[in-house]
DNA sequence: GTCTATATCATGATAGAC
DNA sequence: GTCTATCATGATATAGAC
């Protein structure tokens, strides 16, 4: 963060890294370029010149993230076979993030990225929400899941869960998500699931 | 709309429904107190005279919109008695409501009222969506609903509707939503229900 | 209560030295 | 690649006549 403990620090990652704290603590409006600059210690030049424009920063800070959650959720089909286990390590992940790193995770799916990302279509039709669906069609074909429309499907199963992130980035769910991982998959599992255990 | 058709139209309103649109159109930044005049056919200065300023309009819509909201489950809730039948009814009700006013729906439950209504807490912690939850907590007494803590039980039963009317706000879910109702409160009511039917 | 005209100021973006 | 200084625009909000 300073200049004096690290020599070279990697100016894209320190304004990356201000910019998100920024625009999740006040917004992507009232958040600006100037702002980003005092905060990462560097020159708004400089910023313009990595990022062209702010839209830039927002985009960068996009498809980083996006690119992370593509990542770990490959990671996860590769290491699991049933949808079921696939879909509960997710939400497990995911409820572990919350609380690890709040801020990437309201960028994520707590912004409105359309009011200041006008290139990129709503989170839901990005890339990892694709591969939760592919996950969720599997499922499907296999068996354990009852056999319904994908989006509906997939939107059930994850609905519950995505929203308990939401809350809690809110503040309005007070406990750490992972401490009630097993009660919400429990429910989760139940809107969708062929066999009730 | 216009003051040919109706010699005395009253100025609130006429501000509130072309900020409205403004809002859920462009987002609450991308819209002056201009556009929002232009629109509404008054002037700027009628505007602040009513509002104080801009933040007053969005918390007068906000309000406006929330009482509606309040008093449509006080409805439901007196013309039901059992939390299955209230809740669906809610549910049923809000799709309706999606496809006839996603203006009015979008403001109320996928803006982020934080970032311009200061004042005002998250939606979740709002008045609808408390009765919400002691919809779903006298369910839980009534023994309709398993035994768990009442902030999880009711995301979890109105995680999978919400998200299906952002989808659908979105445009990434392109069936009417009431069309696809009794698959979505299937799952819903299973993810919380005592009994399997 | 409604209007026009205006004050004030912050922001996104650029120029150009180093 | 980084910086400072500056521009240009457009926004919120106000003043004051009617």
């Amino acid at each position: 963060m300073n200049s004096v403990l690290s020599p070279r620090p990697d100016t894209r990652y320190l304004v990356l890294d201000s910019a998100l704290t920024l625009f999740t603590e006040r917004g992507y409006f009232s958040t600006s370029v100037h702002d980003i600059g005092r905060a990462a210690g560097v020159s708004i030049g400089s910023i313009y010149h990595h990022f062209g424009d702010k839209e830039g920063i927002a985009d960068a800070l996009f498809s980083q993230l996006s690119g992370r959650m593509e990542a770990l959720i490959g990671e996860i089909r590769r290491r699991h076979d049933s949808a079921h286990d696939q879909a509960r390590e997710l939400v497990a992940r995911l409820f572990e993030l919350t609380e690890s790193e709040p801020r990437a995770m309201e960028f994520m799916l707590y912004a409105k990225h359309r009011e200041f990302l006008p290139g990129q279509g709503p989170v839901c039709s990005s890339r990892p929400f694709e591969l939760m669906r592919e996950m969720v069609s599997q499922g499907m074909t296999r068996g354990e899941i009852r056999p319904m429309d994908t989006m509906i499907a997939s939107t059930c199963l994850f609905g519950g869960p995505l929203r308990m992130i939401t809350g809690r980035l809110d503040g309005v769910i007070t406990q750490p998500l992972p401490d009630c991982l097993e009660a919400v998959w429990d429910c989760a599992w139940r809107a969708v699931a062929t066999t009730t255990p």
